[in-house]
DNA sequence: AATATATGAAAGTATTACTATTAAACCGAA
DNA sequence: TTCGGTTTAATAGTAATACTTTCATATATT
């Protein structure tokens, strides 16, 4: 896909300072992404980041109120960028069948390069996606943050997709649950296939991943 | 289903001490089920655990050398026990189509009763599977706790559910892609129903979750 | 040059996730 | 019924976490 220079615009209620407006910013964003892949969620801290970013802890909460809050931050910029590129590659396809396909292969290929149009990694930001995001939502603060708007990005993009779904068979009962089934699927594959290989059948450079999920799709929604 | 009075075997590499050699093992998980449900199991600690059973947090950790310990003997109970079903259910019918169809119910459909066999509370440890389990596999530690057969039972009731597609059609190229996509999708559309609406098609009564991945699966197997 | 704003340094707090030690209670066998 | 072993309770302690607060300093704006 052409790299544009775009901009993500992320809801103010996901940070407390903009970390786009300033370098020191950027830089937390930027960092904390490298060291959640390294780390993981749980063993990254704020001190940490601080000393990798030669800053102070105290800095760090200056732009986020917590660790969650950074996750949740990463994890709508995310899907901001899944959602650009969604609309960006189904635009003028007419064939509604030819735009789930395409949308069901943006949700499920690997990410492997870093279009780098911004400060932020997308191949690691899809790696966190996919090892870490369900700490965002599954918390007794979901209810809430739902409430405030935290999931936004993520209902979006399942309702564009469930809405093409639509177009193709109006009479089609379970069109998020199968775009989330979907979506929520394939990260788990890629997750598994590292991790617990027992449970899929991932296998390198066959492209398993996409394929499982478009037949699926595409027999289920007839 | 018929109440009998079986017994769960837990593999011993999954607690220190074994929680049903006593009194106060048993009420350590019993009440930690019930704990993890009220607070979450973050906010859960032995501590809190240790006062609710009036013991002590130090006789808690001769049972379990850590919550993420006690969290993984819970996931693997949970797995033994829905093995022990699906072999009940399955046992004697000889159609493919058949048991593959009662399996899938078994992975969807919600979790009402507690047959109370034994002194675990079913219902609520269905919950904490929903919202809690994927913390268990998503640390550091996978791949070390993976080779130690932490995650056997899950991987198990996987397979057993795999080959019966196999029955049916022994050209599926992705059986275990399909199974924990289920077995995942269920729990998630669950969890969703409850907290991001908009991301399921979930709606009292009408048995979504069970007929949408019934159908899915039938489909996608031919 | 004055002022506002951003960042840094340091110290402090409550809580967590443990570990270690010792003493008391319990329990079965001689 | 007392001995020995095991189990549990009570207490204290530790290092780290997830912050908060305060104040000083650097930098940018007017």
């Amino acid at each position: 896909m052409e790299s544009l220079p775009i901009h993500i615009t992320i809801n103010s209620e996901l940070y407390t300072k903009n970390p786009e407006s300033s370098d020191l910013g950027k830089k937390i964003v930027r960092t904390s992404i490298e060291m959640i892949n390294d780390l993981g969620f749980e063993s990254f801290t704020f001190k940490k980041l601080g000393v990798a970013i030669e800053s102070n802890e105290s800095s760090i909460y200056r732009y986020f109120e917590s660790k969650h809050a950074l996750l949740v931050y990463l994890i709508n910029w995310y899907w901001s960028w899944i959602e650009y590129k969604l609309v960006f590659a189904t635009t003028n396809i007419t064939s509604a069948k030819d735009k789930l396909n395409t949308a069901i292969t943006l949700f499920t290929q690997e990410v492997k390069e870093d279009n780098s149009f911004t400060f932020i990694n997308e191949v690691l930001l899809n790696k966190i996606i996919i090892s870490e995001s369900a700490k965002a939502y599954h918390t007794k603060d979901v209810d809430e943050e739902n409430k405030k708007g935290f999931y936004e990005t993520y209902k979006r993009v399942v309702q564009r997709v469930s809405d093409i779904v639509l177009e193709i068979n109006p009479k089609f009962e379970f069109p998020h649950m199968l775009i989330s089934t979907v979506i929520e699927g394939a990260h788990h594959q890629r997750y598994f296939s590292q991790h617990l290989p027992a449970l899929t059948d991932v296998e390198e450079g066959k492209n398993n991943v996409v394929r499982f999920y478009t037949d699926l799709v595409q027999k289920t929604i007839v």
